[in-house]
DNA sequence: TTAGTGATATCC
DNA sequence: GATATCACTAAA
């Protein structure tokens, strides 16, 4: 079993975001599988918070690799993403559902997972990390869900990842 | 299908 | 200061 280091975030989440799925997400001794995950990249990314510029809220996506960026959404639901990339590069990969809770609300809810962890990382923080033990699976694509404000192009893109069997 | 919830951004 | 928006969920 091996800890996800700063040289696996730092790359494209187009190639982070399939790789997490069929990791294991690890809080306060809990271990979850993750099955699935979206990616979102950068400015020219509609549906990506950073593609409106540069915030209070965004600049979290302008860190560097390996940050966790914690979002309430609809008044009660946390949403949970890990920084890839470049720092100043705002791209990341938004961490939807894992085998025991499907859904990013319930998944964070299930972890007990609060903005209390934004701007932390995920490769040095003590009580949070991404474990790799050795598990392999098929992977299917499909489009992301919930980003009706973004162009439909970028709606169009297959940037959603999802555990599709165990091998 | 619809209500609920609150931080953030955008507009006065 | 006020309002509109939102990467969702549960209940019906």
């Amino acid at each position: 079993m091996k800890r996800l280091d700063y040289d696996f975030f730092h790359r494209h989440a187009l190639e982070v975001a399939p790789e997490l799925v069929g990791k294991l997400l690890v809080h306060n001794g809990q271990m979850l599988r993750i099955s699935e995950t979206e990616a979102y990249c950068g400015e020219t990314d509609t549906a990506c918070h950073a593609s409106k510029g540069r915030t209070k809220r965004t600049e979290v996506l302008y860190m560097e690799a390996g940050t966790i960026y914690i979002y309430l959404c609809y008044g009660m639901h946390w949403l949970m993403n890990v920084i890839t990339g470049d720092a100043d590069d705002p791209q990341g990969v938004l961490i939807r559902a894992c085998v025991e809770a499907n859904g990013p609300g319930k998944l964070t809810k299930h972890l007990g997972i609060t903005g209390v962890q934004n701007r932390g990382s995920i490769v040095t923080s003590p009580d949070l990390w991404i474990a790799d033990d050795g598990f392999r699976c098929s992977i299917r694509t499909d489009k992301r869900v919930g980003i009706g404000y973004a162009s439909e192009e970028d709606q169009a893109k297959h940037w959603r990842f999802i555990l599709d069997q165990y091998e």
